[in-house]
DNA sequence: CTGTTAGCGCGTTCAA
DNA sequence: TTGAACGCGCTAACAG
């Protein structure tokens, strides 16, 4: 036993007096009940109760190195996009962590440069054990930091380098080829033969995944694959492809309906549908993925693929938890090998709305 | 001096070794430098940049008992209404929180009840601060508690009952009486000269504010404020309030424009309008509250509220960083007496689309 | 202005 | 299975 409290916050020793025990054998009924008798746990674990004791933090944070706190950025987001679903991921992400034992920090950072500064001094102050990132691409140089630094962390998205090789890194990512497939194949039941595809410029490798389920679907389909353009994603751009698109004098096909990459793009077509006195749906279909709520409150609402964010989260704080667990160097031979870094891909699911039907 | 640090970290005692001086004085030049000579000072902080010290927070917080991090609730956010803006908020928030030297940690809580476990847990733990709470409404309990607890703690959003009486905490909110009112003279304007609203429940104390401005603007402008309807925040509930208020037989006065509470009831009063073979702008007036990025990407574009998350993020923080900083209960008295809590009213931008020009 | 002492609350280590 | 000593890295309180 040590001195009381001083704070008017029970501490160890206020449960190991109260349960006539020392502070120690609290510490491991918490950490390590394996090691305490099962009376002893029992008359803790009353004590626990009774003070209603929650231990310290920092206290713990300061001697075993681990905080139990995830920092994910949180990026600016941009009014002229549909939502980056942040709010969604975020809360989605905050409750598996919770359910782990784990916080979420958040870390601001402008640039690239400024999120890996951020990501040091998180680390440096000790205050996290690991970190989510999003939208990781080719070559990036958080992904080498981290590997480099030897810090725990999973990505939203995956890495398309990685992919051929040994991942080296756990990741989740949502199927963006099956989501334009999905997509796709719903618009040629709906009786369309000449399925365009608004896209993101071709280095994005995002944007080549739903490229890829749009080219597929439509070979599948026996249908052409052959109406296409790639702009960066803004409702301007999108606007202004599918007036380029759907003119008809530019000699080549005219499409009846157009995938999306994104509902932004969907958005931005359906702004041109508008002008040219097209009813998107009836005359032409339109497809936008992420089915943010834009898609829903539109008019006519915007068919759309919804990301199964919640499982997204789930699966990212259980592959961090399973890293952070895992034991360090030195492992014993008996536990077997430690599972190399896993990716996990998750399928959207189509949200049909107006924009898509034809009636 | 103490030994070197054990861990590859840098520590205090390893930026004293370096700059020669105590561990004491590298701790003084960080918290409070101006006991520090000029040279000592100097010296001292060449070291902590060479060594690229950063001090441990969980020791900093086990000691000094704060932590610097603020927590913050993420709400389940709904798909079937306009984007929350919670993701603007939570960056404008790291971002002001950053630059005075605190973090944000989120914290995720079912229903109200949970939000208070959630608090407390965070609390005990030594884990944060002060909170930032959103939608705080009449008889909060979690004021109540925060207060009770003497946690430090700021509000988005008034709660009017502490207006007439003295304020008992911080708060920043946006003017939304100021905000419909610019919609209402901005409609005015267009020709209006019969405009209704879609509101909140007379329960809600931000959609009473709202009502104010609209009723006070059209007293103003000499025009009757007899159109209203009153209905949850939901997009049907919107799209059902503008057939109603439309319909011609109804009895009453049939409105040329509609100023709406929000822009999810914006966004359905639109759906009606389309149903009704109406043009928003040039048939029927429409504005929005809150600017969400739907309001940019539907078409026609919707004129809607910007709320200025920037500076209430900034102002939240500020009025935090000032309550804990104030000097604990005991302050000499010649620094004069705390500041009383205060509330900043922020007034919303409005932005033109076609929902509300005649063209 | 600078240094010494002590200890925040907890978990690792090792002995009983 | 349980406990005593110790120290994680830092800063409050005081002494010089």
């Amino acid at each position: 036993m040590r001195g009381p409290a001083r704070h008017g916050v029970t501490t160890l020793d206020d449960v190991a007096a109260r349960a006539e025990v020392s502070a120690m054998t609290v510490s491991n009924v918490l950490n390590h009940p394996e090691r305490v008798s099962d009376a002893t746990r029992e008359r803790v674990s009353r004590a626990i109760e009774e003070l209603g004791y929650r231990p310290n933090r920092s206290a713990r944070t300061l001697r075993s190195r681990t905080s139990n706190l995830i920092g994910v950025r949180v990026e600016r987001s941009r009014g002229d996009r549909a939502a980056l679903l942040l709010d969604q991921f975020l809360h989605a992400l905050a409750e598996s962590a919770a359910s782990r034992g784990y916080h979420l920090i958040l870390c601001h950072a402008a640039g690239d440069t400024a999120e890996l500064t951020a990501y040091q001094e998180l680390r440096q102050t000790t205050a996290v054990d690991a970190f989510v990132l999003t939208g990781a691409h080719r070559d990036d140089p958080r992904l080498r930091w981290l590997r480099d630094e030897g810090v725990g962390f999973a990505v939203f998205g995956r890495t398309w380098d990685e992919e051929s090789s040994t991942p080296t890194h756990p990741w989740v990512d949502v199927d963006g080829a099956a989501g334009l497939g999905l997509a796709t194949e719903h618009l040629a039941r709906q009786g369309h033969d000449e399925i365009g595809l608004v896209g993101w410029p071709s280095d994005s490798e995002v944007g080549e995944d739903r490229r890829t389920g749009w080219v597929e679907a439509c070979h599948r389909l026996g249908l052409p694959a052959r109406v296409e353009a790639h702009v960066v994603d803004e409702f301007e751009a999108g606007r202004d492809a599918a007036h380029r698109l759907l003119q008809a004098g530019r000699g080549g096909p005219v499409p009846t309906a157009l995938v999306c990459a994104s509902d932004t793009l969907a958005l931005g077509v359906m702004r041109a549908l508008a002008e040219r006195g097209l009813r998107p749906g009836t005359d032409v279909g339109v497809t936008g993925f992420d089915n943010s709520p834009s898609a829903a409150l539109t008019t006519p609402g915007l068919t759309s693929l919804e990301q199964p964010l919640a499982d997204v989260a789930a699966e990212l704080v259980r592959l961090l938890d399973a890293a952070l667990r895992e034991v360090p160097p030195g492992a014993p031979a008996g536990t077997g090998a430690p599972a190399p870094p896993t990716g996990t891909l998750l399928a959207p699911r189509l949200v049909v709305r107006e924009s898509s039907r034809r009636t």
